[in-house]
Order: C-alpha cells, then sequence, then structure tokens
DNA sequence: GTTCTAACA
DNA sequence: TGTTAGTA
C-alpha cells in the first residue's frame, strides 16, 4: 500500500523552485534529511519539500547556513522533550529498493554524517 | 535522461 | 552558486 508518493530530485526542484546544487549543499549541511535508495540517489517526502521550503525563505531573507541550522535543527539534538520528527514520517517504503534496511542501510553515509556533526568549522557563507 | 560525488571557476 | 567530469 504506497499511500504517500516519494519526492525526487527533479520534482523537489520543482517544488521548491531551488537549484540542485543548493538542495544536495542543504542537505550536506544537515538542513534537511532526505532518504537516499536506489543508487544513492535522494528520496524527498513532502516534509522535506515543506522543510526545504522554509529553508529558501531564511536564506533568501538574508540568513546563512548557521542561522538556518538554529531555526531547524536535527530532531535527534533538539532535546527540549519535545520530538519533532517531522521527517521520520510519510515515507513509502514500498518504492523504495534498499540493499538492508533503511536506518542503517548505508553505514558509510551514516558514518559521514556523524563526523561532519563534530567538524564545527562554519563561517558567514551565503549566497 | 537523470542523479551522485567531488572539485574547479 | 554554477558547472563540469565520470559514474551508476
Amino acid at each position: 500500500m504506497k499511500a504517500k508518493k516519494n519526492i525526487t530530485m527533479k520534482e523537489a526542484k520543482e517544488k521548491t523552485g531551488l537549484s540542485s546544487r543548493q538542495i544536495r549543499y542543504y542537505d550536506q549541511q544537515d538542513l534537511v534529511f532526505p532518504g537516499r535508495s536506489r543508487g544513492n540517489q535522494r528520496l524527498f517526502s513532502e516534509n522535506d519539500i515543506e522543510r526545504l521550503l522554509k529553508i529558501k525563505d531564511l536564506i533568501t531573507a538574508g540568513n546563512s547556513i548557521e542561522t538556518v541550522r538554529s531555526k531547524l535543527r536535527a530532531p535527534e539534538t533538539q532535546t527540549n522533550g519535545q520530538y519533532e520528527f517531522d521527517y521520520e514520517n510519510e515515507f513509502d517504503y514500498s518504492d523504495v529498493k534498499l540493499d538492508s534496511l533503511f536506518p542503517v542501510s548505508n553505514r558509510s553515509e551514516l558514518i559521514k554524517r556523524l563526523s561532519r556533526s563534530n567538524s564545527k568549522g562554519f563561517k558567514e557563507e551565503e549566497e
């Protein structure tokens, strides 16, 4: 039963109006967490799009990646007693061809992300 | 045809 | 940020 539909890069570009470069960049900056699947391609959910939209809004408003990250913190790091799992959600797994289980299918990717979380060499980078 | 990463302009 | 290279 595939109720929700996954969104591909192309769709994401159209829906957000952002370039693929920007979307991938925001992904690297941990501003969005799209799932990965077939061929290591990103699969966004409706939530990711909304998140991207908000990011775009903040960036175009003259804010930097840092600011955006402050506003949209990763759920795991948001230890305020209030969880905002706004993306562990409507993901259509039936359409995803994963080699193993989703959460830990990409160990290398997970390791990379964890590594990035430690490196705090951020500056005032904008458009 | 499209996305992915990495790197250069 | 755009764009290109080589790949899947």
